[in-house]
This record gives structure tokens, sequence and C-alpha cells, in this order.
DNA sequence: TCAATCCGTATC
DNA sequence: ATACGGATTGAC
């Protein structure tokens, strides 16, 4: 029943009128009468009898016979609410649109032909054939290094070249399409090499589930790399019918009619942006999630599921494949490799070091001497590197953080983020030229000066790509120089001597990639406030790198020794994830433990608390003023527990709605932000 | 002793 | 939300 309070959040039995036996078939769209109210629900399954004692209502009515909740995503939402402390209703919200009743009438699409993979395509099965993975939990149905890694050829992928070699140049890859097209359930973590064209990877893997008789279901983080992945699919399925793009941009008629086409099981191939996860996929055999770090996978409206989670609670619910891919590794990505969940799927050494650009570092404060350079603020190396690549007739990238990005302030001198003397922390400069206030206790930091160099002054904004183009267009007059961004993104730039700067996710593809790649103000990432600032940094400078022509090189200029710079140096960023995954263990941060922020009036908060029944070892932290008026507590349990400390805090916001609590708190599980 | 009111609880 | 029952309170 649809009803966003936590204590109604539960099925009710009714009695279904003759008339509707047939229609109201489970997962159609139901009116009933409750407590008086005319409410919309779906029926969750019908049943012979009913356990309830009172006397039972008829319902009201049939809506539509679409079946539009299935009892895996049934299922699965209520998992993710119980995970998220949310309710079952606020899931099914994200979960299916809303109904567009002349979308329903419309005539349905034609099934496509069968698809079937080109013969031969595949890796000979191995001699040894690994097991299903069928009841065991977490043994990873691919082995890795069968031999298959090292017969790929080098360099970036040609359009055109045969299914699943592309596959073929990762330890484990040919594996991986094996078992999928053999049904055995693989799971991967799949750091892709620079340049690769990962949505001809990833459609190759659907359509190899596809093949294999099963639906197959692929999450990205925007529009842009949808456009990319429904591109890749086309091509590779060989035209339209086999799947749909979801996502919001599309409008609500659309989107419900491609929503039906998976419902009805037209189309066995979805993609789309975070709440596709959430998409009735017939006979579901792969999910699959690209660059499981960037914050646009984590849904926005309560209860704030992230689309990597939901995708693998699938996995083991729906006993189906799983591929977390990118060209970066998270922490949560590691986890799987380390807890033995996933297996990696990774470059083979010399492969990478066929693929990889040149990694160059420079300091910050190494400035140049060359006037025209000293223009543009680039260091010798970083403009020399640019002019070579120019005086080639290529493509050069130039990354510069967003403007008005940045959560900390810095030392204008040494870039050490300033931070607060009475409570560490971050401090912020309301006004251009005020005085910086503590992000976290507000006292003002008047005589503020560096702990590491004793310089007063501080660094706030970033300069903007904009302004940056105006330096470069001075320090290369006879260059084109074109900027892409939140306002204008450009998708492809030609293979021509031009100097492009874009702000982070915004980058164009380079036509043969670019001859060299500049990543400037590399310490505002850096100064991030929150934990996942070292990680954040890494995933934007892989994605620059990885569009840079093998050899071309990638200047960072940042200090050598930071351990994020090591990660690009190396182009290791599974060494990246290992470290960091530690740091959090040490530390007792998400995903080794499990945190919950509470956010409210202060007296909505103590109440929420004071309701729980938190699980043993739970750990309060707190207060830190959030928003006017708002406070914010952390609660902290060890991971086992994440479940019944889930579960202890909607019994609370329960017992709080039962009373009609005013005021309501906002629980967070694991949120993006924490600090 | 009865009615008005408050509070907690269930709502199929 | 809203309706209901049981307890509580206040006036005759």
């Amino acid at each position: 029943m649809d009803s966003p309070l936590p204590h109604l959040d539960r099925p009710f039995d009714y009695l279904v009128p003759a008339d509707a036996a047939a229609a109201a078939r489970p997962g159609t769209r139901v009116k009933v009468r409750f407590a008086g109210q005319l409410v919309d629900g779906f029926v969750l399954e019908r049943a012979a009898s009913s356990e309830h004692e009172g006397r039972l209502s008829y319902l009201e009515k049939v809506v539509s016979p679409e079946v539009v909740l299935t009892p895996a995503v049934a299922r699965l939402a209520r998992e993710v609410a119980d995970r998220y402390a949310g309710t079952l209703s606020d899931v099914l919200r994200l979960a299916i649109p809303p109904r567009h009743a002349r979308a329903e009438a419309a005539e349905p699409a034609a099934a496509p032909e069968p698809f079937a993979i080109p013969a031969g395509a595949l890796a000979p099965r191995p001699a040894t054939s690994p097991s299903a993975s069928g009841s065991g939990e977490s043994s990873p149905a691919v082995r890795p290094a069968d031999g298959a890694a090292a017969a790929g050829a080098g360099g970036p992928l040609r359009e055109g070249e045969a299914f699943g070699a592309g596959w073929a140049r990762y330890t484990a890859g040919a594996a991986l399409l094996r078992a999928l097209a053999d049904d055995r359930a693989p799971r991967a973590v799949w750091t892709a090499l620079p340049g690769e064209d990962w949505p001809s990877r990833l459609a190759e893997a659907a359509a190899t589930s596809l093949a294999a008789g099963r639906g197959a279901l692929v999450v990205v983080a925007d529009a842009r790399d949808l456009d990319r992945l429904d591109a890749a699919l086309l091509r590779v399925l060989g035209g339209p019918g086999h799947h749909v793009a979801l996502s919001a941009a599309i409008g609500p008629a659309e989107r419900y009619r491609r929503f039906l086409a998976v419902a009805r099981g037209t189309a066995r191939i979805v993609i789309g942006t975070r709440a596709a996860a959430f998409a009735p996929v017939h006979d579901l055999g792969l999910v699959a999630i690209w660059d499981d770090g960037d914050d646009l996978h984590a849904e926005q409206r309560a209860p704030y599921p992230h689309a990597r989670q939901v995708l693998l609670a699938r996995a083991e619910q729906e006993r189906c494949a799983a591929i977390v891919g990118g060209f970066g590794r998270t922490a949560e990505a590691q986890q799987l490799v380390e807890t033995g969940w996933a297996i990696e799927v990774g470059a083979a050494r010399d492969e990478l070091r066929r693929a990889m650009p040149r990694v160059l570092t420079v300091g910050e404060h190494e400035r140049s001497r060359d006037p025209q350079a000293q223009a543009a603020r680039l260091p010798t190396i970083a403009w020399r590197a640019a002019r070579e690549a120019l005086a080639g007739g290529r493509p050069v990238l130039i990354q510069v953080p967003r403007r008005g990005y940045l959560p900390a302030v810095a030392c204008a001198d040494c870039y050490t983020p300033a931070r607060c003397t009475h409570c560490s922390g971050p401090l912020a400069l309301p006004a251009a030229d005020g005085i910086p206030v503590c992000r976290w206790c507000g006292r003002p930091a008047a005589g503020h000066a560096c702990p590491e160099c004793g310089g007063r002054r501080l660094r706030a904004a970033v300069v903007g790509a904009r302004r940056t183009a105006e330096e470069l267009a001075r320090a290369f007059p006879d260059t084109t120089v074109r900027t892409s961004g939140r306002d204008e993104i450009l998708t492809v730039v030609p293979h021509e001597s031009t100097l492009v700067v874009s702000t982070p996710g915004a980058e164009p593809l380079a036509v043969g990639g670019y001859g060299a790649v500049l990543l400037l103000d590399a310490w505002a990432f850096l100064t991030r406030a929150d934990l996942r600032g070292t990680e954040e940094a890494l995933r934007r400078w892989f994605a620059a790198a990885a569009l840079a022509r093998p050899g071309a090189p990638v200047v960072v200029v940042a200090d050598g020794g930071l351990a994020a710079v090591q990660a690009l140096l190396r182009f290791d960023p599974a060494w990246l994830a290992a470290r960091e995954l530690a740091d959090r263990r040490e530390l007792g941060f998400p995903p080794a433990a499990r945190i919950a922020a509470l956010t409210g009036p202060p007296a909505a908060v103590a109440e929420l608390l004071s309701l729980a029944e938190l699980p043993p070892g739970a750990e309060v932290l707190g207060p830190v003023p959030a928003a006017e008026g708002q406070e914010r507590m952390l609660v902290r349990t060890a991971r086992s527990a994440g479940k019944a400390l889930a579960l202890a805090l909607r019994a609370a916001a329960g017992a709080r709605s039962v009373r009609k609590a005013a005021d309501p708190v906002r629980i967070q599980v694991d949120p993006l932000d924490l600090l």
C-alpha cells in the first residue's frame, strides 16, 4: 500500500471482487479503501485465505491490468528499504514511473528477431570448467588468468573489431564473457584500460547475456554516458528493439512507454541512469554499473539508495552476473574483491604498459620562467608538453576544477588545507575578502596562520574554465581554445591542433586520442573536505588521462609524494583503492563500517535516538551543526550490524510518526558526504 | 453518574 | 490522516 508513513509500511489483505479476479494479478496497480480514504497500492500476492482477524474490505478497483511490480522487484525494493531505513512505498516511487494511460493503450512494439553472437566469437570453454555459482554465495564463477588474455591486440580498439576481442585484453576477461555465455553468473570488478571503449565492452557483455537467453541491466551516471552506451548497443545488437534506455530526461510518457516494454518482456536489455537499477527486466542474467564512484549514482530522494548497492542486491537475489566497472576503483569495489565476492578483471601488465599514457608530475610552486607559460600559470613541463602536441597537430586536454568547486580553503603559498584551531574542521570563506569561518563549529578564524609555512593568505576559489581558457589563448596565440563544462558540453573534438579546457566529467572524446593531457589545480581536488577526496581526485584524473593516446604525456600539477599522484604515475587504481579501504577500516568509515546520519531539529534527532534500540556496539557521534536550525548525529556500527541498525532506526521513525511527531528527521545510511 | 475530552492505537 | 475505545476529568 502506498503510504509514506513508516508505521504503515507492511502489506494489507483485501478481498478481490469476482469481476476483478482476472485483472488483479500480482504486480498490478489497485485502489483500496484504507482508514476511510482511497489510496493507491500494488497487488503483492494473491492468496486463498488471510491471517487477518478483522473483517476484510474489497479492493476498490484495479487501476490497470499491467504488471508493473514484478515479484523480483518487490523483493528487491523490500531489501533496499530495509537496508536504507526507508519504506517500501518510498522505494517503489523510485522504482516505478508514474502511469501514463495513453502509453498503455498504444500498440506495443513488435518483438525483435532473436539475437545470436557471431559464431566463434567467444574464447573456447576452458578445459576445467569452473562450476556454476548457483548455490555458493561467495564463489566467483570466473577464474583469472586463463591464458586467453595475452592474445589481445594492443592499442585502442577500432570499430568493427571482432566481438569479444576487446575483453581478451584483460586477465579473466575472456573467461568473463565465456561464463556469461554459459549462464554461470560471474561477478567481476573491472578496471578498464586507458583509452578503453567501455561502452562497447559493456554492450558485448549485455549481448552475451541476451544470447544466453537472459536479460541485462547496465547503469551509468549521466546522459552523456547513456548516449554512448546506447550507440554501442545499437552497433553490437545490429539494431533497435532488444534494448531501451531509461532516464528521467526523456519525459513521463516516453519513460512509461519504455518501462512497459521492459515490464512486458519485449526489451530484454535495459540501460539507464540510477533509477533504472530497479527496472523489471525479465529473467535477469547480468547487472553492471559503470564508474560507480560518480556521485550521481546516489539517489537524491529518500531513502537515498546507491545504484551500486541496488544492483549488487539484485545480483544476489536473482543469482545473476555482476560487473562493477570504471577507469578508477572505489573502496566499495575493492571490498568486493577483498571479500571474494567478485574477481578482478584488469589489464595484464604488458597490456597496460602499451595502453598507458606517460604521466609526469610537477610541483605547484615550480613556476616557469618562460613568460608565455607564466601567463597561462603553467609550469614549464606542462607548457612544453602542450606545445609539442599542438605542433604535432593533436588536440590537448586541460582539466580544471569546476568554478565555485571548493569546499575547503587552503594556504595560498603551500596549499595546506586551512583548519580550525579549535575543532580541526575545514575553514570556509563566506565572502571573497571576509574572515574565514569554521564549517563545523562556526567559529571565526581571524588570525589564521598556516601551520606548515606560516603563510597568512588563503586561497579560496579556483580559477574557472573560462578564465583559464582566456589565459591559455594568450599563451598559445595561434591555437583554437575550446571549453567544455556545465553549460556547454562538447562530445567529441576532431584530430587537430586545439586546446580543450574542460571541467571534470565534461571531457570530450578526441578522435585518435589527445596528444597531451594537463591536470591543473590538482590541489583543489585533494583538499576536498570529505573522506572520498583522494579517491575522487584519482577517478577524475583517470577519466581524463584515459582519453590520451598511448604514450602521450599526462602532466599533473601536484606534489609527487601524494598517494593519489603515486597511483596515477603507476596507473594503478587498485593499489590506491586497497590503501583507501585499509584507511577506512582503521577509521571506521564505510564501506568497512556502516554509518547512519540523522539530520533534523535537535529535539527531533534526540527523540529518534532515544526511541531507537540500537544494536550492541553502536557508537553515537555528534552533534554537528547542519542547515539552519538543524543538527546532525552519526551512528556507527560494524558492517555486520548494518541491517540491525537500519531496522532499529526505521522502527524508531515509525514510533515517531505514530505519535504524529511534526519535525521530520532525515535518515541516510552510508551517505557520500560524510565529515 | 454522565458527558466532554484526552491519549494511544489501528487502519485490511 | 482519522476514527475509535478506554481512561480521565469535571460538573451536577
